[in-house]
This record gives structure tokens, C-alpha cells and sequence, in this order.
DNA sequence: TTTCAACTACCTACTACTAGGTAGGTACTC
DNA sequence: GAGTACCTACCTAGTAGTAGGTAGTTGAAA
């Protein structure tokens, strides 16, 4: 099982660096150290590898984002984490998270990966939505709009802004997309 | 001349629909009723052909920029004009604009195509800043921050929010991540 | 306690196909 | 006759995927 999860991190990689078109069996079998043919063994084809790709991710992301709400925080520090999420998956500007790489190549995606994307993105848009609803009780955010508006702009703002730091290779282009939300981000807890 | 133009719009709209990596000669071949080979005689390599895809679009792109400044409306108004171009881009939600479609796949590209890239983000983060500045002086933008950092999340936001709408195929995704913005613009103009 | 079948995790050696790109030729126009 | 805009025929390298085989492990029946 070892071998899969090495293969599943290869490829994770690969694909937030270079798309899911952009990396190949024989290019993981170099990485990994086993034979081409042994990874379709573990991942009988590139679509099968793509689903559980997308599938560990989610569940990762997701089980992060139930810890940040359960961690009662204002409205503005969850906001904060959650950025936080978005500005580390960058690393060093050369990868983006799983989500923005493949929604770019998304015609070379089976449906039951493209369903999962779009699952992705509509539970991250009901996560920000609860968080911008709390934000308009608890007031830590300020210059709010419709919580589900204000969500979804979220969201295509940290992916947005992702796309424009891997392109120039620079994080501080991330912090500049973003800096106009968090000074929006009351700076401390508010009861 | 007319194949060659063929040719750069066959291209430009594969590559905003799959990638750079998503269409081939073959494919533009059998598109344009030419042979894979003839295609050579007009792009030499697919970098050529991608350089002069993005080199048209950055030109078109900012042509029509020019104008929007030339036009003397409110800094709203002109933000409401950018925020279209990306709309009108979507083409029912299957087309992302060409650079999006590149900063997607990044690696695929020749360092040429990736500063002309590069150029095209800075100069729209250029541009968007004279019109935030604009928007400080005119008042009919509210809640905005440093000009440079409203601009920098107002290209992320387009971006991303392009990426969303492809994703689903569904344009109104994009309404829904633009209405917090397009609600910040004054609904008529300010002199 | 040995034996044996099934299973896991790999292997070599392929297939069928597609990619971008090239060599060399042809018809037509200026 | 030079240049343009194509053609046929081909090449090399790479793609995902398959066929069939092999060590090593496990678990249960003889």
C-alpha cells in the first residue's frame, strides 16, 4: 500500500505543477522506481488515478475545513485560515492547489472527476457561505454583501490569485490578490 | 494570409476550451481542411503558433482597454466594461480567456509565451490600478483599498471566477462571483 | 507440518496510437 | 525563376494500456 500512496504523491504533485495532461505513467515510474506497466496494477488507468487524486484531496480539504469551523474563531480568523490554506498550497509559487489544476484542464477529465470538482466547489462556496452568514452576526468582517455572493467571490479569488503566482513564479502576487480581503478581516477576536 | 488566421482562431479556441496541451496539428488540421504538414509552413513549431496567439490576443486585448480609458466614463463604468470582456470571453461557459487558459498550463510553454504572459497580467494589473486610483478621485467605486491591491484582486477575481464557470459550464457562477464587486460600482455616472 | 492454491506486487515485452516535426515534391502566381 | 501555399510520405519519440510471467506471502486443508 506504500507504493500507491507514493504514486498518489507523485502524481499530486505533478499535476498541481504541470496539469493532469502534463505528467505521464513513465514519468511517475521514474519518480517512484517502479516499472511503468505496475502502476496501471494500482491504477488501472490514468482517469482511475485522477478520481482517487481528487477523491484523498477533498477529503483532506474538507476534513481542515470542518477543524477551522470547529475551532470557534471569528468569522474573519476562519477567513484567515482558510486563505492560509490557499497561500501554503502555492509553494513557492511553483504548484497550485489540486482543484485550480484541474478545473484548467478540465476537457481531459472523466465526468466522475469533473463531478467531484464541481463537488468540491460547491461545498467550499456552503463553507464560505456559513462563514460570511456568521461574519454578518459576529461583525468581524466588514463591507459584506450577500453571504453566498461574497463566498463564491472568495473562492475565485484564492484561485484566481493562485493562477497569477504560478505564473510569475511569485508568492507575493498571491499576498497582493488577497490583501484587499484580509484588510476587510477585523484584526483581532471579536465576542 | 487567410489560412493563417484561420488557423490563430481554430487554435485560440481550442486552447481556451482544453489547454495548450488539449489540441494538436492533427486536430487543427482536420478543423481547417488543410494537411498536419501545411500547418508547419505557417506556425514552424506549436511555440510559434502559441506566440502569436498570445500576441495577438495581448494586442486585441488592450486595444480595447485603450478604449475603455479613452471612453471618459466613471472608473465604475469602466470596471463594469472590463468585467464584461471576461463575461462576453465565457461563451456559454465553455471558453476561458486565452490567458487564463495559458497561466493554466504554464509549464507546456516556451519561455516566450510565458513573458508575454507575464506582460499581459502586468499590464492589467496596470491598467486596473489607473482605474482604482480614478476610482479614489471619482468616488464611484466604494470600499476600495490601496489602488494596486484592488487591482491585483480584481484580475484574481475574473480569473478565477472564469475557472469556476467553466468548471460547472455554467455562467452564472461567474455573476454570482462578480455581484459583490459589481455591487461596490455606483449605478450611474459620477461627475 | 507440510503442501498447495490464491493473492499481491511487481516484471519484461509488447500493442496501437498520437505527438510534433521533416524531406522533398507540385501547382500556381508575380 | 523565385516565392507562396500547399501536398504525400515519412520519422522519432512518446502516450496509455495489455499480455503473460514471476518472486514472495498468506491461509487453509491434507
Amino acid at each position: 500500500m506504500d507504493t500507491r500512496i507514493s504514486l498518489l504523491d507523485s502524481a499530486e504533485r505533478a499535476v498541481r505543477q504541470r496539469g493532469f495532461d502534463g505528467f505521464s505513467y513513465a514519468d511517475l515510474s521514474k519518480e517512484i522506481g517502479i516499472r511503468k506497466a505496475s502502476i496501471h496494477y494500482h491504477f488501472a488507468t490514468k482517469a482511475d488515478l485522477g478520481f482517487a487524486l481528487i477523491e484523498r484531496y477533498a477529503q483532506r480539504f474538507f476534513a481542515t475545513l470542518a477543524d477551522i469551523r470547529n475551532s470557534d474563531g471569528s468569522a474573519a480568523e476562519q477567513l484567515r485560515s482558510y486563505i492560509q490554506i490557499y497561500r501554503d498550497a502555492l509553494a513557492e509559487g511553483e504548484q497550485v492547489c489540486l482543484c485550480v489544476a484541474l478545473s484548467a484542464g478540465r476537457d481531459s477529465l472523466s465526468t466522475e472527476v469533473l463531478d467531484q470538482l464541481n463537488r468540491f466547489h460547491a461545498e467550499s462556496i456552503a463553507w464560505l457561505t456559513e462563514v460570511f452568514e456568521r461574519a454578518a452576526q459576529d461583525g468581524s468582517v466588514s463591507g459584506c454583501a450577500l453571504p453566498i455572493e461574497d463566498a463564491t467571490a472568495a473562492l475565485a479569488l484564492v484561485e484566481g490569485a493562485q493562477l497569477l503566482a504560478r505564473a510569475r513564479t511569485d508568492v507575493s502576487l498571491f499576498d497582493q490578490a488577497l490583501a484587499a480581503l484580509i484588510a476587510r478581516l477585523a484584526k483581532h477576536a471579536v465576542h
